[in-house]
RNA sequence: GGCGAAGUAGCUCAAUGGUAGAGCAGUGGACUCAUAAGCCAUUGGUUGGCGGUUCAAAUCCGCCCUUCGCCA
């Protein structure tokens, strides 16, 4: 057992499709952090699933004549083939939709309830008495009391952008059936915030000095300013995890509460799934573990305030539940390195009107690494960034064919050429040779220092920067000149090369896995790097679910050592013949591609 | 209306009070192992504007302009 690292990714809602500024803001960071964790050989488990549950679900199948279980299914296997195909390695990917987040969520609810830390409060709702239910904000429309305009919902009115209260909405109409709706009382428990205030604000300063500023504006920052009130935590609603409270049948959690419970319900089902159901508390209960949490902007409040508030009123109460006998806190975040958004070609991102680069279609043209490679570089750690498709067709030729893909078949060719298909023996390397490698051996430290730091496009970055150097040292010694001349110095030069190729491609493992794992079996390599994804079926007595799991199986990092280091290159070794690393883009894919946005 | 962010080379961005930089694009050159890739050199800035603090400001403060986001 090495140092446990929590990876736990934004959970997305099984209401829509995955576009580029979804992934590149929490699951793409996320992955990239995790396959660096696991090559320094610690005990990384990287979670999330769909969040099934909500309003938008209940939209999307009522206007689908489907059921809420059916909507979001669909959407699942989507986000399962898409992540599979980008490799995402989630050790687990499964859905808040299963008997063991149920069965967590329950605990956590009861623990927090016993603690001291619910109340319950009456408030007015929207009621059908036609359903014979109560109707979500978005299921009621009526006449903005601001504009006067019709259509809008009881929560906003998208004429003039007000939010309204629902009880003022003139003429409220169900979208469903058009009847109209009445006002009833409601009762509805309530997380006490402002009991946790004081310990949540103690917790983020811990934190303020190597977290990001715009988290941190918008969490310390947020409660500096306006303090913390309660917020309700349950909803009039069928479609959801019940309140496992007695007399409050047909209520379920809110669902802001109750997904985010998945970061921990997911280990304990992964505990499960390995035959080891006591596993969880390797990452959940030893003060030691480090949880990053990657999001983005739009779920600060939840993931540094709230979720962190959640925890901190369980204590040990939920260990205790799960039956320990010497009952643990549960582990608080570690860092909350969450992204800014990325608009696409100037405009905001918009699924309705078609303005977003969807992550299954473009892999549908395009490899998974290039889409990797520009997300990461644009990543919009700092600010929001952009999608540009002439900037990737540009940084795809430029940068990844030219500068990488390029030094790599440069090499490997000509040294498959001139020494038939062995890594040539150097014998004394020479001040430069060494020169070089010293260079790389140094990008191991300065990378993983941004690593650490969760600086991944000035990690990546630099990485680039490495092998630009490569290509120098190349262009200084000439071997294509050095082996007409002298077949010693042109072995030490393609030595020094392929040595310092053999250490990038650890170097871009985290970013690149596709081609560094094939670059790595032209090295030939006989384990691969990383393991692999694959899916099972579970079955409970919700019904069935599909779960994605990493196996790490024969691979390299999988058992526990150190890969982040330069390995000494066996002179003499064998490896096979190259191929291009990267595919060079046509130009017309720009034109082509911008024509597809908007439709 | 309130709060916040951003404005730096043609483009994308860096530089947390100490000589304004990088990549791409542009221009010139030598080379040929390689996906016509790579390498060397080079052009290009009143840091949105005005004022202030300071020995010193892209950076701190005030006002204004522009863009964007969140909240009412």
């Amino acid at each position: 057992m090495t140092q446990p690292v929590l990876v736990a990714v934004a959970w997305p809602y099984a209401s829509a499709e995955i576009h580029v500024g979804n992934i590149t803001g929490s699951y793409l960071p996320a992955d990239i952090l995790a396959r660096y964790h696991r090559l320094r050989g610690r005990d990384v488990l990287m979670v999330s699933g769909s969040d099934s549950h909500g309003t938008p679900v209940t939209v999307r199948a009522d206007e689908d004549h489907a059921t809420p279980e059916e909507v979001y299914k669909r959407y699942h296997v989507g986000f399962i083939e898409l992540f599979q195909k980008l490799g995402l390695t989630y050790d687990i990917f499964t859905s808040t939709h299963t008997r063991t987040h149920f069965d967590v969520a329950n605990k956590l609810f009861l623990s927090l309830k016993e603690n001291g830390y619910l109340y319950t409060e009456e408030s007015k709702q929207w009621y059908s008495p036609a359903q014979e239910r109560f109707l979500p904000d978005r299921y009621v429309e009526g006449t903005c009391y601001f504009c006067g305009k019709t259509g809008a919902r009881s929560d906003q009115c998208d004429h003039c952008g007000h939010l309204l209260e629902a009880e003022k909405l003139i003429d409220p109409k169900s979208r469903i059936d058009g009847s109209t709706p009445e006002l009833r009382e409601t009762t509805h428990f309530y997380l006490d915030l402002e009991k946790l205030e004081e310990p949540v604000t103690e917790f983020l300063r811990e934190r303020q000095s190597y977290w990001r500023p715009n988290v941190i504006r918008q969490s310390l920052g947020q409660i500096e300013t306006s303090g913390l009130r309660g917020r309700p935590i349950t909803r009039d609603l069928y479609w959801g995890v019940p309140v496992p409270v007695e007399g409050w049948e047909g209520k379920c959690m809110y669902v802001w509460f109750e997904a985010v419970i998945g970061y921990l319900s997911s280990v304990v089902e992964w505990s499960r799934l390995h035959d080891d159901p006591e596993a969880w508390h390797h990452w959940w209960t030893n003060q030691k573990s480090r949880a990053y949490y990657c999001i983005g902007k739009d779920n600060i409040p939840f993931h540094a305030i709230i979720w962190p508030a959640e925890l901190i009123g369980v204590g040990e109460s939920f260990d205790e539940k799960m039956g320990a006998a010497d009952p643990q806190p549960l582990v608080l975040p570690y860092d909350v390195p969450a992204n800014e958004f990325m608009n696409l070609e100037g405009k905001k991102l918009s699924g309705s009107h078609n303005w977003a680069v969807w992550g299954l279609d473009f892999l549908e043209r395009y490899d998974p690494d290039p889409l990797r490679y520009i997300l990461t570089v644009n990543m919009p750690e700092t600010r929001d960034s952009d999608w540009d498709w002439e900037e990737f067709y540009q940084r795809n030729n430029n940068e990844l064919v030219a500068t990488w893909g390029n030094l790599v078949n440069r090499v490997l060719a000509f040294a498959f050429k001139h020494w038939d298909g062995a890594v040539p023996i150097p014998n004394e390397l020479r001040e430069g040779d060494l020169a070089l490698l010293q260079t790389i051996r140094t990008g191991f430290k300065t990378v993983e220092r941004y690593l650490e730091a969760v600086k991944l496009r000035a990690a990546l970055l630099e990485a680039m920067r490495l092998a630009g150097e490569v290509n120098k040292f190349l262009d200084s010694t000439g071997p294509w000149f050095e082996i007409k001349m002298d077949k010693d110095a042109a072995a030490k030069s393609i030595y020094t090369a392929i040595q310092a190729i053999d250490w990038l491609k650890m170097i871009f493992a985290p970013f690149l896995p596709h081609t560094c794992e094939k670059l790595h079996t032209y090295l030939g390599g006989a384990q691969p790097i990383f393991g692999q994804l694959v899916t099972r079926e579970i079955e409970d007595d919700l019904g069935t679910h599909t779960v994605m799991l990493y196996e790490p199986g024969e691979s390299l990092s999988a058992a526990g050592e150190d890969l982040w280091q330069p390995f000494e290159l066996v002179p003499g070794k064998a490896f096979k013949q190259p191929a291009p690393l990267f595919k060079k883009l046509d130009e017309s894919i720009v034109a082509e591609e911008r024509a597809r946005l908007g439709n």
